[in-house]
DNA sequence: TCCTTAGTTCAAAAGTTATTGAACAATTGT
DNA sequence: ACAATTGTTCAATAACTTTTGAACTAAGGA
């Protein structure tokens, strides 16, 4: 099962940004880079906001082209477009998560996770 | 004479990445790029829209830290601040024009223009 | 079957951004 | 001094975006 996603070739450079430009989805971003590979799904972030915000912010992302949804049984497992993102726009997906690093003002997910032992 | 900008370190990833998602203010830093080193007039991107729109979203530009507003008798020439950005936002800046300067979509400055022959 | 978990949808409210026109200010040329 | 040129400011409006809570759907486990 899919949700709608825009083809490669619809995927706007000004929606790409101005969707990047919030500060909820651009930490969105910056955590499923810093995780690539691994879907995740939308609980995961609820360091970021409600639910239903979530569901806003993360729809906006798939929208735009930013990331990819699957459904998995009640789960959407969201990861970074990146494929489509780097042929379509080269090196701005890089530039701008190597930049969201380095950004002490934008929230982070996990901020309240205790910490975790071995 | 100067307008107030933010310093480099004040410059905000977001809200660089906001400015940029709108596509009247992208396609200035298209022209300003596709012109970097000659200082622009606001009358330049008259094309883009009125003069007070233009004035705003010039204003939203240099608040942003995107570029540099030197006022010089009645005009105020306008350049992108590439060495800020650079340093900032390393490789950001490079792939958004580049990204911009393919994006047909984009309101075109100059495209009224008659042909202009030597 | 019933309960829980995961996430969506909807409508309202709140907040923000973009666009407009009229009035203004400052500089430059005559 | 006057007019033209360049651009700003202000207030109003229009148009979006974000956030919220309550109600909902669909899958999975007990």
């Amino acid at each position: 099962m899919t949700l709608p996603h825009p083809a490669a070739d619809q995927i706007s450079l000004s929606n790409v940004l101005a969707v990047l430009g919030d500060p909820t989805r651009l930490a969105i971003v910056r955590y499923l880079a810093s995780k690539e590979g691994v879907p995740l799904n939308c609980s995961q972030f609820l360091d970021l906001g409600s639910k239903t915000n979530l569901s806003y912010h993360l729809a906006k992302l798939r929208e735009a082209g930013v990331t990819r949804t699957e459904v998995v049984g009640t789960s959407r497992l969201i990861t970074l477009r990146r494929d489509d993102l780097d042929t379509r726009f080269p090196g701005l997906l890089d530039s701008v998560i190597a930049a969201a690093v380095n950004d002490t003002a934008l929230p982070a997910v996990g901020a309240s996770e205790i910490e975790v032992r071995a």
